[in-house]
RNA sequence: GUUUCGGUAGCUCAGCUGGAUAGAGCAACGGAUUUCUAAUCCGUGGGUCGCAGGUUCAAGUCCUGCCCGAAACGCCA
């Protein structure tokens, strides 16, 4: 947003020192001023120190002299080289807030820089239900979908299911031996859990098996239990299970549709309770054939080369990514030829500008090759590939293992949450007074503050989730913005029932407290704040905004009422720009795919 | 061994292209409610920004080296 004083101060700076090139783009984006600070906004003497070449004390002598007889400005305040700068209320306002449509319209890009955006994220497999991890990336890349979105750039949101391979195999083989016909529906069991159930079962029977084996082979003790796999009884049966899967066996294939059937079923559920939806899902099952033509075409245009053995090898030593295998001697593909396969793929059916890959930071080097080897291809798209890798997600405890039944599963997560989101509100409004959308409520609640718990935190660092401290509602919250919200639809809803209604009427002048003053301050921020955070694609940025906001706003609750103010003109004013703060607020928690309950 | 990412208050984390006396939440302690929702607000204490050099008028931020932690470096996915 653009302050008119300090456009006049760059106009009059640029005068002053003609001499030196301003460049054509000086922006002046003011900070707020720091609280044991005089003031509403600051400028930074030193950046215009090095466009102008003065220095910063001298400008900031003269900024501050320009600015102190400057119509806008109440009191302009040198310290060092900061100018801290008191605004007429008015002309805050004037700035900012009532040109509401343009703080929020202005954060879309310029059609030349809008493009088409492939975001995948999700990816699980169909073995067993999503837990805390998989909620970790389906809320960042759902979000970062959004806010691509939200700034105007055109996003296919594509999840691509790894629904085929040895996990799968494991569970088929369990249920095939322990299952005794059980069905979800037989059970009452969500279809995803009933998979990994078996899934667990198999587990425990193949360490059983594994703990046999060295027990009676000395020789195999100090063998791995991955080396020991494939020796057991089990182990062995679901090799043989995943090769009749290739072949083709009706009976294995007529399993694993079933099997498949209840897990999607049961990730549908999970989807939707997070808000989560996909513009395409692929199918592994569909696409794992896919890339190995690529690469024997990659051989005879000798981008790749075979070794004597008949494996086919990409030689990245020029970028210090050594040599990697694409084809096996006996011809079949690795990860490395799928994944070159469907990136084409998506690349073909989308013709995006950008793709993003939401996965894992333990794959950064896979995606490193997996660039590298498209753009030796030739690829020229291949320079906008981008993994947005993110970091694990640990307990207080340590890591989540399944093994160790540590996981947090994300079904039981949300329930928790949503049951905590409703005893709180209950405990607040009082037993007697039950909503009639309590549920509806609590479940806005609940989910809000998981996602936003996953989102304040920059994507790549990997995070400590205390599930007893998530269940807290206060601080640096989701409900903290929520209740913000809430707080003004109350306000809101007063206003509308008293008979007050804002028409052409408003008079800023009246609302020239600081604390009104930097809400209206920190609203005109939104738009750069926005683009940024799509720009670094991170929504922690925005998450840090919006409590900031929520914050600002809270301080001026305490601090001014807006049903009691003395008059009519001053209650409307206030009224507006609580509207105008609940707008930006609930518009950024929708960016970030959190809803906003009418109450709380 | 090589590469990548981290190391900031008791705990969990912010800190944008270097700029004011390094911030927030939680925890601890002390206050605020005849007032629009106390899921709130105000205050106090708490720091050698891993260590050591360097660049700069100015370094948590940039450069170099070292220490600690995590991950990757597969013909697993």
């Amino acid at each position: 947003m653009n302050y008119k004083c300090l456009d006049d101060l760059k106009l009059f700076l640029s005068e002053k020192y003609s001499g030196a090139t301003p460049g054509n783009n000086l922006e002046i984006t003011p900070d707020i001023c720091p609280p044991e600070m005089n003031g509403d906004i600051t400028v930074n003497c030193f950046r215009f120190a090095k466009i102008f070449r003065k220095s910063p004390d001298e400008i900031a002598v003269e900024s501050a002299e320009f600015l102190s007889s400057h119509p806008d400005v109440e009191k302009a305040e040198k310290v060092k080289a900061f100018v801290n700068v008191t605004l007429r209320g008015e002309s805050v306002h004037r700035d900012t807030v009532a040109k509401m449509n343009e703080i929020m319209g202005s954060s879309i890009l310029p059609e030349s820089r809008k493009q088409k955006v492939l975001v995948e994220f999700s990816a699980p497999n169909t073995n067993k239900p999503q837990h805390l991890g998989h909620v970790r990336n389906n809320t960042i890349g759902m979000s970062l979908a959004s806010l691509m979105r939200r700034v105007g750039h055109d996003v296919v949101r594509i999840n691509l299911v790894n629904d085929r391979g040895i996990h799968i195999c494991k569970s088929m083989i369990a249920y095939q031996r322990f299952g005794e016909g059980v069905t979800p529906e037989s059970s009452g069991r969500k279809g995803d859990h009933l998979v990994g159930d078996f899934y667990v079962k198999f587990d425990r029977e193949l360490r059983k098996q594994i703990g046999e084996l060295r027990e009676k082979n000395q020789e195999l003790k100090d063998k791995t239990d991955e080396e020991l796999f494939i020796q057991t009884e089990i182990g062995r049966s679901a090799q043989d299970m995943l090769q009749k899967w290739e072949s083709g066996d009706q009976e294995v294939k007529s399993l694993w549709q079933k099997m498949n059937g209840w897990v999607f079923a049961g990730f549908a559920q999970t989807y939707a309770r997070m808000g989560i939806e996909f513009e395409h899902t692929y199918l592994e099952s569909q696409t794992y054939l896919l890339g190995k033509d690529l690469v024997e075409q990659g051989v005879r245009k000798g981008t790749f080369f075979k070794r004597d053995d008949g494996a086919v090898l990409v030689d990245l030593e020029d970028v210090k990514l050594g040599k990697k295998v694409l084809l096996r001697a006996d011809g079949t593909s690795v990860y490395m030829t799928q994944d070159i396969g469907t990136t084409l793929l998506k690349y073909r059916d989308n013709t995006p500008d950008i793709q993003i890959w939401v996965v894992g930071d333990e794959q950064i080097h896979h995606f490193k090759t997996l660039f590298a080897i498209l753009r030796k291809m030739g690829y020229k798209w291949a320079g906008n590939l981008h993994h947005l890798a993110y970091g694990m997600v640990n307990l207080p405890t340590g890591k989540m293992k399944s093994r160790e039944g540590t996981v947090v599963d994300a079904d039981d997560l949300f329930d928790e949450m949503v049951a905590l989101a409703k005893s709180a509100t209950l405990e607040r409004i009082g037993e007697g007074k039950v909503p009639e959308d309590i549920d509806k409520r609590s479940e806005i609640i609940g989910i809000g503050a998981i996602k936003f718990n996953l989102l304040k935190f920059n994507p790549k660092t990997t995070i400590m989730f205390d599930p007893q401290a998530s269940i807290r509602f206060e601080g640096d919250t989701g409900p903290y913005v929520q209740y913000a919200c809430a707080r003004i639809n109350s306000i809101e809803r007063k206003t509308r029932e008293a008979g007050l209604v804002i028409k052409d009427d408003i008079n800023w002048k009246l609302a020239c407290s600081h604390e009104e003053k930097e809400l209206s301050v920190r609203i005109s921020q939104y738009r750069d704040v926005l683009r940024q955070s799509a720009e670094k694609m991170d929504c922690s940025t925005l998450c840090e905004y919006l409590l900031e906001l929520a914050k600002a706003f809270n301080r001026f609750y305490r601090e001014h009422s807006v049903l009691n103010a003395d008059n009519d003109e001053l209650k409307k004013t206030r009224l507006a720009l609580c509207c105008r703060t609940r707008d930006v607020l609930a518009d950024g928690l929708k960016t970030l795919t959190i809803d906003v309950p009418e109450a709380m």
